[in-house]
DNA sequence: CGGCGCCTTGACTTGCATCAAAAGTAGTGG
DNA sequence: CCACTACTTTTGATGCAAGTCAAGGCGCCG
């Protein structure tokens, strides 16, 4: 379509290819062959970025489409039926969102964009459809399937037994980890999302998040201007996540 | 290998066919052709009853089958790095067990038996093989893993929005469903796990547990001898339940 | 009978929520 | 570019739900 070479680094590009992308490593391609690529290459397609406070999909929305994040972020949100909104995720780039709707044929949750971001989109019946072809892309699915259900275990753990502070360095320490992946920095980064939404993921309130930032930077563990957060002391962060 | 008749109807038999069991309009054959049935049922293998507190699998185990719970009842715990252990879900007849191990081979969880259980075991590998024929078997098995996701996330919701009274009154509520599900009585029934369990499985102390059953009790919501529950006011026990 | 789990009850403490208000930041339009 | 409005974040003061500590009851089994 466009006269624009593949070779392009540039995230946002409309016109990239999967063996280009700077996420291969960690998105969904993981552990194919290159010939898998091209023909997992194929079915992708790559819409406009979305913007901040774009919804991804809605919860009732028929499922036809998995979504790999190439830059940006997303948060999940579950609506309870009496109309409280839980996060239930924050999904930065190369992670994979919208499996939830796969056995209902229905989304159940619903993605809304942090920021601005780009999409891969991956027709689920295309994605199915190779899958048979390429036994590893199967297993793959089933990783992402699981690697939901053990997070969504780790955050019950973390809200049920530990304290505000602890879930807070928990958090920031996970959102560290996930930078260091993409290999970016591990100790200076940007929080995509409000204190609302932290408190809203972490079950605590808008006022609790904000009380324990200042109290991480008084302690010297942390430094924060606005959602620009840089971790000074990892090792004392690591230990305030820790119940006693 | 033994001459005693399909025909029974006794629970604990190593000897029923899915067909002849009570639970398998709830279990997975839901949805199934007799034949198809059939075919599920030979690969099905019976063991001997689960004690109570005997594993079924522990966190660690190689995975090589999924369970079906057939009597008695069955928690599952995941155990974090730092040694503590979280209640993750009750398991009661019908219900499928195990899936959590699919994506590493290794289960994650462990499940233990509240009470003596018996137990269906189903090995990976051949219903594998028969979902290929049986596509409405495959589909039922992604059913089963998001469920698993839907109820992880009921349980994040309700941990991170709820009061101990509305968490306990909405345990009770699921049980008391899924009870009713099985044919069972909705009003009466018996609380299989203990009050450690519920409180580690709501996020609670076990002294607040007790404190809120006895509070219930004095409003007459409910009856409570020991681990036997009678709802008295299913209504009231539902606005209970419910965040304000 | 005595010891050991499990559960209940009471007295006290505390971490976080709530209420309230100010300070900071962003978005809009004249 | 600044003024105006609206939202987000911070900070402080106060109250309460649930945790902690401690003691006692009850059923169970050797």
């Amino acid at each position: 379509m466009s006269a624009q070479p593949f070779s392009t680094h540039c995230s946002h590009s409309q016109h990239a290819h999967c063996s280009d992308c700077r996420l291969a490593g960690i998105c969904l391609p993981i552990s194919l062959e290159i010939s898998d690529i091209d023909r997992l290459n194929e079915i992708i397609s790559r819409g406009r970025p979305l913007q901040k406070r774009d919804y991804l999909y809605r919860s009732g929305d028929p499922f036809h489409s998995v979504f790999a994040l190439r830059s940006g972020a997303i948060k999940t949100v579950k609506v309870t039926e009496d109309g409280l909104e839980q996060v239930t995720g924050f999904h930065l780039p190369g992670e994979i969102i919208g499996i939830d709707g796969l056995a209902t044929n229905t989304h159940n949750n619903s993605a809304v964009a942090l920021d601005t971001s780009a999409i891969c989109e991956i027709p689920f019946h295309r994605l199915e459809e190779l899958s048979v072809r390429v036994p590893s892309l199967q297993r793959r699915f089933f990783q992402i399937m699981s690697k939901e259900i053990a997070e969504d275990q780790a955050l019950i753990t973390l809200i049920s037994k530990n304290s505000a502070e602890e879930r807070i360095a928990a958090l920031l320490l996970s959102l560290s980890a996930r930078n260091h992946n993409r290999g970016l920095s591990a100790d200076n980064f940007t929080l995509p999302m409000s204190r609302a939404d932290i408190g809203n993921y972490l079950g605590l309130t808008i006022e609790t998040v904000s009380r324990i930032f200042t109290r991480l930077h008084k302690n010297g563990i942390i430094l924060l201007d606005k959602k620009q957060v840089t971790i000074l002391d990892a090792a004392r962060l690591k230990t305030t996540s820790q119940a006693p």
